[in-house]
RNA sequence: CGGGGCGUGGCGCAGUCCGGUAGCGCACCAAGCUGGGGGCUUGGUGGUCGGAGGUUCAAAUCCUCUCGCCCCGACCA
């Protein structure tokens, strides 16, 4: 919900006038905060003798996370609502941030040897059904296809909910000797999951991603895969997106259904909650068992091969948004933001608007070749109008223009992230803005890597995880036996699941935070998206 | 699937209890003044009140049915 400005609302910026009274407040309810005081925010009504200056508005970060995620969303242009049931629209600036996102990530894939590859969007429900975990995982949120014009379909077709199935089959036609291994093939498309509750980004019924899937002649060598994958998005998501994450083995219960193992990368969020940010899976031969993948080895014996496969998808829009977005709005990285530099004249007549005009074309052009730059050169607002909407939007930095500016042959460099103001002159420009860049891009990691460290805890009692849940979410470093049963008691209790086991955890014995039997190190607890 | 809320110009809402022929702010259009942190004045455009039935002289308002969306919980990238 975006409401204009100028309602009094608790948190806004830039705002005049008194308070205005109190209306009914939103009806999602309240929201918890890290160390907050579980405060409702308060809509506010409109009242007929305020002004407004009327700009969208977006709730209080530290008062309604949730609201303020979607209130962003929506002001920032980023996505919007659409009329199907659970799925949404990426506008423009929106998609124009995927479109970076694929574009490092998919470098980063390429120079693993993977090659880009299309697989129908239709799977037989003959295929999907061929791996019994998969299916099973995957049935109750699967959409089916029964009928194609007028007529009905022998076999129902499933929207893929997921590739496995179908570029198995393919698999299994091409496989055919140890020399066509490995096989590395990834896939950027669209998949449809009938889930239940949706949130922009976060969960919608059909959402963009890339899917790799791989085949290999052994065990190892899908094994080494799986992790080499997994590293490429621990790259991409704390070099690129700036975003620290916690890299570790999924436990059975989070596995992926048809998986041996599910690797992930696990972040933090604004409000403390984890998100998945990637996950690869190690299939071990359950698949080419399955769909009968099969090849001649060097020693004439035919044998079944070994599969993974790694994803990562436009949720990860939401994980920028909810990692590095303050009470201002949205803050990109600037390695994918779409526009990374936006300049903003300032004049008072036309004679100052046209010599402000030559002075910015005079350096623009030059540096527009080296970054995204966009000059805000529209007239029906005013400069404080733009300043306010380029920082909702998130770019990571803003040059101001003005007859002083001209006069001093420079210009002022207002980074997004902190607001820190400097003059730069012209000569030095381009290279001031790409060391700005830089450092925006280095601080939000650092920031986001400084509040994960303050909000991972240790825990030796359910008790005390809930203490912590309650007072500051975050993770939660706990000992843990390893059963099933001691895992699902954590999560009725605290409603944390366990995000990772991670790598490094030592061989240090802890007992267990539920039934103190001792388990190897410490594991992530925390609750989740 | 359970619980809650909401559908009234593009957006946000009031009006619904107590029926009388639709209003406010913003946005939008025009003009002028403005412009270094969400400007001001004046004048305008725009709505079969989610849909379908019904009651009534008269329905945004009352009755019945229906569709959709959002939020909160159980499942998931």
């Amino acid at each position: 919900m975006v409401r204009p400005v100028g309602r009094g609302a608790t948190g806004g910026r830039g705002r005049r006038g008194p308070a205005a009274p109190l209306g009914a407040a939103r009806s999602s309810g309240a929201t918890f905060e890290p160390g907050g005081d579980h405060t409702i925010r308060d809509g506010v009504r409109m009242t007929k003798e305020r002004t407004n200056t009327g700009r969208a508005e977006i709730a209080s970060r530290s008062e309604d996370f949730a609201a303020w995620y979607n209130d962003v969303v929506l002001a920032a242009e980023l996505a919007d609502y659409s009329p199907v049931r659970g799925c949404m629209v990426i506008r423009p600036y929106g998609y124009a941030l995927w479109e970076h996102m694929q574009s490092h990530l998919d470098a980063r894939l390429k120079a693993t040897g993977v090659e880009n590859a299309y697989f129908p969007l239709f799977i037989p429900e003959s295929l999907l059904a061929k791996e019994a975990e998969h299916v099973e995982g995957f049935n109750p949120e699967v959409a089916w296809v029964t009928q194609g014009g007028d007529e009905a379909l022998e076999e129902r077709l499933a929207v893929r909910p997921t590739s496995e199935a179908i570029i198995m089959h393919m698999y299994s036609k091409w496989a055919q000797s140890y020399r066509d291994l490995p096989f590395l093939i990834n896939q950027w498309g669209n998949v449809v999951r009938w889930e239940m509750r949706t949130r922009l980004f976060l969960r919608t019924a059909e959402f963009l991603w890339q899917e790799g899937h791989t085949l290999h002649a052994t065990p190892e060598e899908a094994t080494e895969r799986t992790l080499l994958m997994l590293d490429v998005y621990r790259k991409f998501v704390q070099e690129d997106l700036a975003i620290p994450v916690i890299p570790g083995v999924k436990t059975a219960s989070e596995r992926f259904p048809g998986a041996a193992e599910t690797y992930t990368i696990e972040a933090l969020m604004g409000d403390g909650r984890a998100l998945q940010a990637g996950t690869s899976h190690d299939f071990g031969s359950h698949f080419t068992q399955a769909f009968d993948i099969t090849f001649l080895g060097r020693d004439g014996q035919r044998r079944h091969g070994y599969t993974t496969s790694w994803g990562l998808s436009t949720r990860m829009v939401g994980g920028i948004i909810m990692v590095h977005g303050d009470e201002q709005g949205l803050i990109l990285p600037p390695k994918v933001a779409p526009v990374q530099v936006v300049i903003v004249p300032i004049w008072r007549s036309d004679e100052e608007r046209e010599r402000v005009r030559a002075f910015v074309e005079s350096f623009g052009g030059a540096l527009g070749t080296h970054v995204r730059v966009r000059t805000d050169f529209s007239e029906d607002k005013t400069p404080g109008w733009k300043f306010n909407e380029w920082e909702l939007k998130g770019v990571p930095l803003r040059l101001e223009v003005g007859p002083r500016d001209v006069a001093n042959n420079s210009v002022v460099a207002v980074r997004r992230d902190n607001r820190q103001k400097e003059p730069v002159g012209l000569d030095a420009l381009a290279g001031r803005v790409r060391e700005l860049l830089d450092d925006v891009q280095r601080s939000l990691f650092e920031r986001a890597r400084a509040f994960l460290e303050e909000h991972t805890f240790e825990a030796s009692s359910v008790e005390e995880m809930r203490e912590i849940l309650d007072r500051s979410r975050g993770f939660i470093l706990a000992g843990w036996c390893g059963s099933a049963e001691c895992e699902a008691e954590v999560k009725e209790r605290t409603r944390a699941t366990i995000r990772a086991v991670p790598f490094d955890r030592g061989d240090e014995p802890v007992p267990c935070v539920r039934c103190g039997e001792p388990g190897r190190g410490r594991v992530y607890f925390a609750r989740a998206y």
